[in-house]
DNA sequence: TTGACATGTATCCGTAACGGATATAATATC
DNA sequence: GATATTATATCCGTTACGGATACATGTCAA
């Protein structure tokens, strides 16, 4: 797994969640920040290096690209880039989610369920 | 999130499941990577960079620590070094756990059935 | 008996990823 | 018009990954 240019399980917890964050439809930077907040009550906070880092490489892989909404060109910030899932990205969204759910599904049969 | 001496949510994938791997008793190196395979239906390969190097950081992270556990020193190979959770480990473990969950729920509501 | 293969631990080192600091600027708010 | 928030973006040191490699032992069959 040297190059990560094709999606791999297992993602980066940083590229899944912002598969997660544009997988109800097309976001913005800074838009996908606050939601991957958000998805996980807080406990991932998600810095500009990350974030744009992240974007780059998931572009060059295809997982990603740029979007076109404007919605309402009065209304809208003018610097906002906005991004969506190409199809290999909601297949390695899937793929990752599939993985979670294993582990799960393995660690409910392991621990005391103490939480 | 700078150094990850002190284990924190996200963790690595490696990381996460060698804490799975290692949650229901000691394992030896060698063990942790065929566990890791299992776990994951083959998902994730560990290679023994990523295994031992782990471990390494791992141990000084205070996620896990040295067993002593030689059930039967006749039938046992003398190479095996087991490794063990200690306290902040399971804890490290639980607390991915509940982000797993959490990502999980959040997909559900999010993606057309899949699965 | 030797050759092949699995087991087992370990290091090296190039590459990928992370993430805080920093820069810049537009918009909103007071 | 000052300040905070929104927004994109780069820089660069640190961390993590992971294939290649090494080497020793055990096993099993030709």
């Amino acid at each position: 797994m040297a190059k990560r240019t094709t999606a791999q399980v297992p993602l980066t917890p940083a590229v899944l969640h912002i598969l997660l964050a544009l997988s109800t439809g097309e976001r913005h930077g800074y838009g996908i920040m606050k939601q991957v907040e958000a998805d996980s009550q807080g406990k991932v906070k998600m810095g500009p290096g990350t974030l744009y880092g992240s974007i780059v490489r998931m572009m060059e892989a295809g997982l990603i690209r740029e979007g076109d909404k404007r919605v309402d060109p009065e209304m809208d910030d003018e610097r906002r880039i906005y991004y969506k899932l190409t199809g290999a990205g909601r297949a390695a969204l899937e793929a990752e989610l599939k993985r979670y759910r294993g582990v799960v599904a393995v660690a409910e049969g392991r621990l005391a369920h103490g939480h």
